[in-house]
DNA sequence: TGAGAAAATGTACGCGCGTACATAAATCGG
DNA sequence: CCGATTTATGTACGCGCGTACATTTTCTCA
């Protein structure tokens, strides 16, 4: 065809106001032009105030509408079973990507239906042992190997532990990569130094109750994520520990909060939009490339970064 | 039809393992079954980090799922020009809610667009006067006014106002609250006391350098944003400014960084949740009853609340 | 000027559903 | 048992695009 004529269609549709029908076009070609996104059912939380789900949304986002895609949010809805399959049968969506998945059986069943019947989707920030699902990850057992070893060369010694449900994989990341650095020193994590919450400030708040008991042999707390430390300072502050007695605090996840406390956050800075950025890309790449490619699962892991803040220096030492 | 074929169908479909197209059903009936949620382009921005589009489209995601209609979501891209009806006419959304839009001449005209074609849609938190939009937005009048007339409660006199860009019809409404709780006090709002920033907190940082110029003609600050207000909060003590002499801050959004400052934020809280839900739940209403509604546009406000903390006590007085 | 290639134009069909209508079968009432 | 009604089954078409292929026109170069 000629450029010119090809010219001349074009200013005929533009006069014509003519826009070609995605939903005709899609239906010919049974593709959607959809990426969906599976957001996990939190109840009575506002999933993407969380930082980690803005984050990587956003992330997606800009790669999808980079790459011609558009994004359909999916709600995890608690009544109906799991069955993402459903969503591609359906049309909606050409490939997905899945946030905040768990590793409980009925979760797993789902992902594996979705792995057998050669559908493309990724997870992020999750990992199942075993199975071969395409994944981006971070290093959180770096991460947080890296973290509690910075306290350990502050001079902390006697390090607690606030951690995540450990049905998230990168919960039992952080629990490793902190005994890890521990260990290295010579130290263990002693039970009754492990806290455990849901990742929300409150059960940070919660936690310093307990936290409270055993103070006195505690100087310094690693958190899971920056919430849930923050609920921890504001808890202990709340019942009443003096500023100077106050343990060294570092959090998790480099959010926006960790830089608007007083004393400002240490953290772990985890790349949360690139592998947003990352996930969307690798998995639309898979799709053009269509079924011909062998489409072997990928496993992408992305390195954390320390942020140092006044919440771990040397405030007793 | 009687009820027992019905059943045998529904039978014989979930055995066949039978999934409608939803492609080809919104093909036969032309129509999607999205709702597209349009976001601005804002440049190096992540923008669901931001408490306001976070919030919003959490409430407009939860009443879509209720109603079963997916969320499509719409990145501006700052190249092309405006163009929502495209959206559309390639009948990729049925309705759409349309955040962050800016009282400029492009967006006018793209809304006009839209209304003159008569096709559904929704402004969240944006008014333009004296055009036919539908319309949810909160009362930021009423709220700046219950602030700062909170402020000279508490014997506060000498007050200055940061605010947001004037595109922004909330960032107006501030400015004529403001003015309005000064006059009743018999208080103008000096122009060297007023600062503009756009939302974010490096803009509140940057503004600190302009604020303390004048700060002995200061005593409160009542800024547009909680963002702003921790902004110029940590630029003023990054500037040395001696804690006893801090002016008392007034936030707005009640956002989660207003609880983690040091000292807490008080803030005006705006129902962002509820404002998305209603905004999802009338666009829909409307999409339901057809075409053959009288489709009168809507315009509903909902009222702000304030949460006194820390930062408006009595420091100095 | 004519043969061959390139470009333009024309025609047909399927994607899988909704919708309408025609026909056949089952059910009901007297 | 028959007519009237409800229910079941069958048939056809269109939605607007992509795709394939047949046909006609234009262009190119000898």
């Amino acid at each position: 065809m000629k450029e010119e004529t090809r010219q001349r269609v074009m200013e005929a549709a533009k006069k014509l106001n003519y826009v070609p029908s995605a939903l005709a076009r899609n239906f010919a070609t049974s593709r959607s032009g959809n990426i969906g996104v599976v957001l996990p059912y939190v109840p009575k939380v506002h999933m993407f105030s969380s930082f980690f789900f803005s984050e990587i949304l956003s992330g997606i986002g800009n790669k999808a509408r980079e790459l011609g895609y558009d994004i359909l949010l999916l709600f995890q809805t608690p009544d109906e079973s799991m069955d993402y399959v459903r969503w591609f049968h359906a049309h909606k969506i050409d490939t997905c990507i899945i946030l905040g998945a768990k590793d409980d059986p009925e979760e797993l069943l789902a992902l594996r239906r979705l792995a057998e019947e050669g559908l493309p989707f990724c997870l992020i920030n999750q990992h199942f042992e075993g199975e071969p699902f395409s994944e981006v990850d971070a290093d959180h057992v770096q991460g947080s190997y890296m973290a509690v070893r910075h306290l350990i060369e502050r001079g902390y010694r006697r390090i607690a532990f606030m951690n995540g449900p450990l049905t998230y994989s990168n919960s039992r990341d952080r629990l490793q990569g902190c005994e890890k650095a521990l260990a290295e020193a010579g130290l263990v994590l002693k039970e009754e130094l492990i806290f455990r919450g849901n990742f929300s400030r409150s059960s940070g708040i919660t936690a310093a109750s307990e936290l409270m008991k055993v103070i006195d042999q505690v100087d310094a707390v690693f958190a899971a994520n920056d919430r849930m430390a923050i609920g921890l300072m504001q808890g202990l502050r709340d019942l009443g520990l003096p500023e100077e007695r106050f343990p060294a605090m570092f959090g998790y996840d480099n959010s926006d909060a960790s830089q608007v406390t007083t004393p400002e956050l240490s953290s772990v800075k985890v790349p949360f939009y690139e592998m947003g950025e990352i996930a969307a890309a690798e998995v639309l790449k898979r799709l053009e490339q269509g079924a011909g490619a062998p489409d072997q699962p990928f496993r992408i892991m992305l390195p954390t970064e320390l942020v140092i803040r006044a919440s771990s220096q040397n405030l007793r030492f």
